[in-house]
DNA sequence: ACAGTCGTAACAGCTAATGTTGCGACAAGC
DNA sequence: GCTTGTCGCAACATTAGCTGTTACGACTGT
C-alpha cells in the first residue's frame, strides 16, 4: 500500500503548533515546523492549507506571520485530520470496468464496494476515538 | 490515498476461479481471468504468484495449466488475501527521521504508530469477517 | 515434437506524494 | 513609504509504486 505520511506529518504540524502556543508564542512558522518534521516548509504550508479549509487552523501573513490552531486540542480528532488530508479511499475499484459478459465481472463492484464502505466506516470510528490532545499528550510521556 | 486495486482484483481472481471450479472445470487460466477483470494475464498471474506464495492457489503447467484455489470458498477471507497481496502498512511514518532535539519531533512517531497499529487491528478483525464465499453469493445476488 | 500455459524479467506509462525554487502578496515595524 | 519576514501558489523535478506490455524460457499433456 502507498506509504503516505500526509496524515501522520498534518498530526506533528498540529501537535508542534499546539505546544508551541501552550508556551505563550501567538502563531508558528511553516520553517519550524518543517525543521521538527524533517522536511520542507512548502510541504507544511500546504498541508497546514488543507487543515484551514477545514476549519482546523488560521494563518496570518506578514511580517510576525504563522500558524495558529483554531479549536482546542482537546476538540480536534484524527478523523478531523484525516478527512482534510487524505482525499480518496482506502482501496480502489478496477482501473478499467470489468467485463460485465461476465457474472463475476458484473457483480464485483457492488460487492467489494459494500465491503470497502463498511471498513471505511470502521476506521473512522477509530480515528474520531483519538484527539490532537490524546496525541500531544503521548508525544511528551516519551522517555528520554 | 494511493488508488490501489490489488486487493480488488485478487478477491476478484478468486471468486473467479473459485465459482468455475464449481461448474466443473478443473483450473482457470489467467487469460480467462484477465479478460473478466478487464487487465492484463501477467497482472493476474503475479497477483495469483502472491497468493499461491500464502497458500491460497496453486498453478499446474504445461498443457491444460492454469490456477486452482486450495481451500473452500468458506475458510478463505479477506485478511488472508490482503496480507497475501498489500505488503505495507496503512500509514506511513516521516520519509525523513524527524528532528530527534525537538520535543515533538522525538516523540511523535511512537505515539502515532500505537495508533496505527490499533487501527489496522481493526482493520484486520474487519476483513477477517468477510470470508470469499461470502464475496462469492453477493456478486452472484447482484439484480439483472 | 508440438502446443498451450505458467514464471519471470525487463521496460514503459501513469499517478500520487514529496521536494525544491521562485516570486508576488501582505502586513508589522521602522 | 521602505524594509523585512512570512504566507500563497505555481511550476517543475524527483521518487515510488502500481499497472500494462512484450518477450522468452520452462514445463507438461497429447
Amino acid at each position: 500500500m502507498s506509504a503516505n505520511s500526509r496524515l501522520t506529518i498534518a498530526a506533528h504540524a498540529l501537535a508542534w503548533i499546539g505546544l508551541y502556543q501552550r508556551q505563550g508564542h501567538e502563531v508558528a512558522t511553516s520553517e519550524q515546523i518543517a525543521t521538527s518534521a524533517s522536511t520542507n516548509p512548502v510541504v507544511i504550508r500546504r498541508l497546514l492549507g488543507d487543515l484551514r479549509r477545514a476549519g482546523l487552523v488560521e494563518s496570518r501573513r506578514g511580517v510576525g506571520a504563522g500558524w495558529s490552531v483554531t479549536r482546542d486540542l482537546e476538540s480536534i480528532t484524527l478523523l478531523d485530520v484525516y478527512e482534510a488530508v487524505e482525499p480518496g479511499p482506502l482501496f480502489a475499484m478496477h482501473r478499467a470496468a470489468p467485463d460485465p459478459e461476465c457474472v463475476v465481472g458484473y457483480g464485483i463492484q457492488p460487492a467489494m464496494q459494500r465491503i470497502y464502505d463498511g471498513i471505511e466506516e470502521t476506521l473512522r470510528r477509530e480515528l474520531a476515538h483519538v484527539t490532537l490532545e490524546d496525541v500531544l499528550r503521548d508525544v511528551l510521556a516519551a522517555p528520554r
